[in-house]
DNA sequence: GTTAATTATTGTATTTTTTACAATATATTC
DNA sequence: GAATATATTGTAAAAAATACAATAATTAAC
């Protein structure tokens, strides 16, 4: 190689992971305690610098099983920011993924560099450091567009789920409300979303029939030329 | 800074832009024939790394300009590429931008180590070296995904043109076919096309009335809530 | 065991949007 | 003025979206 490419190679690049999650009090992210510098003793996005001998993807699902424990995330990309003072030890740029999961079904165990993590209700985030705040707030924006197009939004919720919740969730999220009759037609009448035959309980009122996401129904669907739109 | 970040910096970030534009032919894309190594006497996206001291989105500005001529074209970032190996050189993360232009309203001026720049219909694109072919592939999915949603489709077309160039346009992009008198109708009732008392000339039979983008009406639409759809 | 409290569930009429479909109009060329 | 070529337009039927409120099922309190 040409000397002459040397001075590009100077570059860091990093990955930061915006995991959202939901529950009856509303979408939370989740942030690590860091243990470490630069910004040690600050909340932040789970993210680190990458190892150069590992594919981007790759990269994304290690740095946060390595943080927070999760393991077997699902991950998206969603955007790269590059602004040249951005990081304090030099040039980095980060690639930020974004991850839905069920709250209940993962325990967090902080290792690595991360002091501790926890779940942020989204309206609760404290000032974070780098450009995490602006990075939280494309990844908020990403979800609201994608869960209005694609059946994301269960990946949020319990696997069994009532339609006031599944109804909850969508009108926590794009921030608006259905009428309950109208939002109930038309979940089920899209056919993917099935009764389990089960019903709540340990609940003071009438208990709600329990659905569940089915998502071989949807993709059949999918082939079929079908269009989610909420 | 800590001794132990200095493995990090190795990596070097280039752009990768792939440019759409459309002619009565149907879409195309823009290479460069590259004048320098690697991959030296190939037709490839017009793209280079970026150099440290500039920030992301104004590098993919910067290396579209040098190379082709193309200046101040908007730009929006699709997607990070980052297999261990897709450079020979060492560990390049390549960030992909997409753009839409008017071809008739620019000319071409291949500079820096770009020998050629052209337009190739996107069924004749040849091999490209590194992962072109990928995000050009991804680019192209991007291109159809957006194109329902946002009203894009114009920045390819002349600024006054025809409601069956644009139609003409959507169904080549979106590989399908509308019933003439909806999409009219659909188009129409929008009401942010509008009619220019123009007519087209040169043409062996009845000329078309000619048609522009209203962006501010476009704009205004949407702050009532407005959604394009196609 | 009756009543109160709480949330779950369901139907219908109206309006709006989408779809399917073909005849007429306006220009040029010969 | 006849032939050719593309542009333009309307309407009826079907489907989807919307607006709107009464009844059902459970627990808790008495």
């Amino acid at each position: 190689m040409d000397k002459h490419f040397e001075s590009y190679f100077k570059a860091a690049v990093s990955v930061d992971n915006v995991v959202f999650g939901f529950d009856h009090t509303g979408l939370k992210v989740l942030l690590i305690y860091r243990g470490a510098d630069p910004y040690r003793n600050c909340w932040a996005l789970p993210g680190d610098l990458i190892s150069l001998d590992t594919n981007l993807s790759d990269s994304a699902e290690k740095v946060l099983q390595d943080l927070t424990g999760l393991d077997q995330i699902y991950m998206e990309q969603i955007h790269t920011f590059g602004k040249v003072d951005r990081h304090p030890y030099g040039r980095v740029f980060t690639v930020a993924y974004f991850a839905l999961i069920k709250i209940e079904d993962y325990h967090l165990y902080p290792s690595s560099w991360a002091e501790e993590a926890a779940w942020f209700p989204i309206g609760e985030i404290p000032d974070l450091p780098f450009d995490h705040n602006e990075i939280l707030a494309y990844a908020k924006d990403q979800l609201k567009t994608k869960i209005r197009r694609q059946p994301i939004g269960f990946e949020l919720l319990p696997k069994h789920f009532t339609l006031t919740e599944l109804q909850t969730l969508y009108e926590s999220i794009l921030e608006t409300e259905f009428d309950v009759r109208n939002f109930r037609k038309k979940i089920l009448s899209m056919d993917f979303i099935t009764d389990t035959g089960l019903k709540q309980t340990s609940v003071t009122h009438r208990p709600a029939k329990l659905f569940k996401y089915n998502a071989k129904k949807y993709n059949n669907l999918i082939n079929t030329g079908f269009a989610f739109d909420l």
